[in-house]
DNA sequence: TTGGAATGTCAACAAGGCTGACTTAAAAGC
DNA sequence: GCTTTTAAGTCAGCCTTGTTGACATTCCAA
C-alpha cells in the first residue's frame, strides 16, 4: 500500500492496479448485496432476476413498448418475451395495444405486479439507504460520478432519460 | 453529515426514493459496462464470465484452497468445479495437492491461465481506470466507500481479507 | 400496393446456477 | 484403532436466462 509510486505523485495513487483491482472487486461483492435481497423475494414467487427488471423498468416508465424495454435491458426480444408472456399470464403485467401505432404494445403494471414491484424495489432501496447513510452524501455523489463514468454510452444516455424522467 | 430526520432539508435529499431509485439504475447499468469488455474476449475463447471470475481470484490469492474459492464466489462445489475442470483440463489452472492436508488442493494460474488473466484485467482495469479518471480522486473514495457499505458483512469480509493481501 | 418495422412464436441450444446422492481419501477425535 | 468429519470430486437432473434462426402476423408509410 505504499505511496510513492515513482514519478506519479500522490495524485496518480488512486489508478495504481491494486487501486483499480479493489475497485473490481468492490463492484463484484456489491452487486451480490445489491441482488441479494430482491433475489429471496422473487425466488418465494417463483420469478427470477429477468422478471425484476422488467417489472422495475415498466413501473418506471409506463406505456413502454417492448421495443423500448429490450434496448434499455439489452437482451433479445425471444429472452424479453418469455419474461413478459409470464408476468401477462400470471396478471402482474397488461400490454395494451397502441392507439397510434397498433403494431405497437404499451406495458403497464397491473395492481398485483405494482405490489411486487414495491415489494421487491422496497428492500432493495432499504439496503442502498443504509448504505447511503453509512457512506455519507459526499461519497454519495462519488459514487454515482464513477458509475456512470462506467458505463458504456448507450447505457448511459438510457440513464440519463430514465433520471429526467422521459 | 448527521442527517436529521425531521424537517427534511436537504441533507436528506440523497435519501428519496427517486435518488435511490436512480442510484439503483446505476448499478445495473454500470455493472453492464463493468462486464461487458471482458465479456468480449471471454467469447473469444470460449469462456464465460464464471471462468473469468474463477481466474481472477486464483490469481488474486495464489495457492487458494477449492473450498475457500467456493465461499468466495459463493457458489455451490459442482458448479464451481464445472468451471475449473474446464480451466484444468484446458492447461490455465494447476491443482496442487496439498502437503500439510493431502485432502486439499491448491490452485495456481498457469502462464497460459496468468496470460488470460492479464488480457481480461487489462480491459476492466482499463475502463476502471477512465472511469476514476473522469471522476476524481474524492469521487472515487466515495465509490469504494458505498460499495463496501452495500456488501452483505461476509462478502465484506472477503473483501477486506483480500484487499489486506491474506 | 408493397416494403419494412414491430411484435410474437416455435425450436434448439448453452452457460451457469441449483439440489441430491454418492465416493474417495485423509484428517481429527474418541 | 476405529469412527466421524471434512475436502474434494462426480453423476444425474432441473431451472433460469441468455443466445440463433426461421417464420407469421399486423399494419404504417412511402
Amino acid at each position: 500500500m505504499a505511496d510513492r509510486i515513482g514519478s506519479g505523485g500522490p495524485s496518480l495513487l488512486f489508478l495504481t492496479d491494486e487501486q483499480l483491482r479493489q475497485g473490481i472487486e468492490a463492484m463484484f461483492f456489491a452487486y451480490r448485496g445489491f441482488t441479494a435481497d430482491p433475489d429471496r423475494i422473487l425466488d418465494a414467487h417463483g420469478y427470477g432476476r429477468a422478471h425484476h427488471r422488467a417489472l422495475h423498468f415498466i413501473h418506471r416508465s409506463p406505456g413502454t413498448t417492448v421495443n423500448n424495454l429490450l434496448s434499455i435491458l439489452g437482451v433479445t426480444k425471444q429472452s424479453l418475451n418469455r419474461v413478459l408472456r409470464s408476468l401477462i399470464e400470471e396478471g402482474l403485467v397488461e400490454a395494451r395495444v397502441g392507439a397510434r401505432d397498433k403494431r405497437e404494445r404499451h406495458l403497464y403494471l397491473t395492481e398485483a405486479g405494482a405490489d411486487l414491484e414495491r415489494e421487491l424495489s422496497e428492500v432493495q432501496r432499504e439496503r442502498m439507504r443504509a448504505a447511503y447513510r453509512e457512506a455519507g452524501p459526499e461519497a454519495v455523489r462519488g459514487f454515482r460520478m464513477v458509475l456512470e463514468a462506467m458505463m458504456d454510452p448507450v447505457q448511459r444516455r438510457h440513464f440519463n432519460r430514465l433520471k429526467d424522467g422521459e
